[in-house]
DNA sequence: ATGTAACTTTAAGTGCACTTTAAGTCAAGA
DNA sequence: TCTTGACTTAAAGTGCACTTAAAGTTACAT
C-alpha cells in the first residue's frame, strides 16, 4: 500500500481518508478549502494532513447540503464554529439550533405548498373564481407577480 | 401605448403579459419554450402568442420550482397533461397528486433530518459511541460513505 | 407616416457546486 | 533504486436555470 494509506489510527488524515470518511470527494474537500469552509495543515512534502475534528467538520457541511442548504449559508452557520478544534458542547448547540430553524422554516414553506395542492386537487382548479386558492401565496403577491393566480388564467378582477 | 399591452381581455398574451401574470421572466419563458416545457404560436410578424390556458401551465411550473423541483421532473409531471389545451379536472388531479406525493417525500426527508439534528442537540455529539445517532442515516450508508459519521470521528468500531 | 416600446434571434455570460484534466511531485513497499 | 499510487497545482469543463447582449423587426398610438 502507498502514501498515508491505511494508517487509521493516525493523527491526521490524508485528503482521500478524509473523503472516505466524509463522503465528499477530494476534489470538493479542495474546493471547500478554496472558499475558506475548512482548512488543512500540509506535510513536509506539502500534502494535506487534516485534524482529526475536521471530519465533523466535513460532515456539517455535507450534512447541510443534504438538507438543501448553499455553501454560503452552511459557511454563515459555521462561523460560529471553532476552525481549530473540536466544538463545545454550547457552541454545537447554538449551530444545530440556527439549522434546525432553517431546516423547519423550509419545512413549513413545503407543507404549506402541499396543502395549497390539496385545496387546489379538491376544487379541481378549473375556474379561478371558485378557487379557494385565489391570492393564497402571500409570499408571491408580494413580490407583485409570482404565483398569483396559481391555477387561474384570468386576472384578479371581481364580477 | 405600444404593442398589444393592455389587451386583457383579449384571446391571446403576448410574452410580456404571460410574464406578467406568471412571475416568469420573458427570458425564462423563451428559455422554456426552447426545452419543450410550453409552446406559442405566432402572430402574423412573428411574434409569440399565447392561449390563454398557458397561463396555468406555465404557474404550474413556477409553483413547481418553488417546491425545489428540476425542471426535468417538472417536464416529467406535465407529460401527463396536455400542452394543447386547459386540462381536465382527472388530468389535473393526478398531476397534482403526484407533486403532493413528491413534496410529502421531501417533507420526511428533513422531518427526519430534523429530528436526527434535535437528537444531536441532547447528545452534544462530541462523542460517536454515546450519540444515538450513530448510523441513524441508512440512505448515506448504503452509498457507502456519506454522513454516516455525521458527528463522529471514530470509525464504527464498538470496543 | 413616425416614433418607440415591445418584440425577434443567436450567442455569450452568470452563479452555484463541483469535477476533470494536465503536468508534475511525493511516499513507501519490493 | 524503482515503481506505482496518492498527492500537488491551476485552469478549464459540466450541468442547471436562467439572464444579458447585440443587432435587427414588429406593433400601434398619435
Amino acid at each position: 500500500m502507498a502514501a498515508a494509506t491505511g494508517s487509521s489510527a493516525a493523527k491526521f488524515l490524508t485528503i482521500s481518508q478524509l473523503s472516505a470518511r466524509s463522503g465528499a470527494a477530494p476534489s470538493a474537500l479542495r474546493f471547500y478549502e478554496q472558499i475558506g469552509l475548512i482548512t488543512a495543515e500540509r506535510s513536509a512534502g506539502n500534502q494535506r494532513r487534516y485534524p482529526r475534528h475536521m471530519l465533523r467538520r466535513v460532515a456539517f457541511i455535507r450534512a447541510g447540503r443534504q438538507l438543501g442548504l448553499e455553501l454560503r449559508e452552511i459557511r454563515a452557520t459555521m462561523a460560529s464554529l471553532p476552525a481549530d478544534r473540536a466544538p463545545t458542547r454550547a457552541e454545537w448547540v447554538r449551530a444545530a439550533r440556527a439549522w434546525q430553524r432553517q431546516i423547519d422554516a423550509r419545512i413549513d414553506e413545503l407543507q404549506r405548498l402541499s396543502s395549497t395542492l390539496g385545496s387546489c386537487i379538491g376544487c379541481g382548479c378549473l375556474s379561478l373564481r371558485r378557487c379557494g386558492l385565489y391570492n393564497a401565496n402571500d409570499a408571491a403577491a408580494a413580490h407583485g407577480a409570482g404565483a398569483r393566480w396559481l391555477l387561474g388564467d384570468e386576472p384578479p378582477v371581481p364580477g
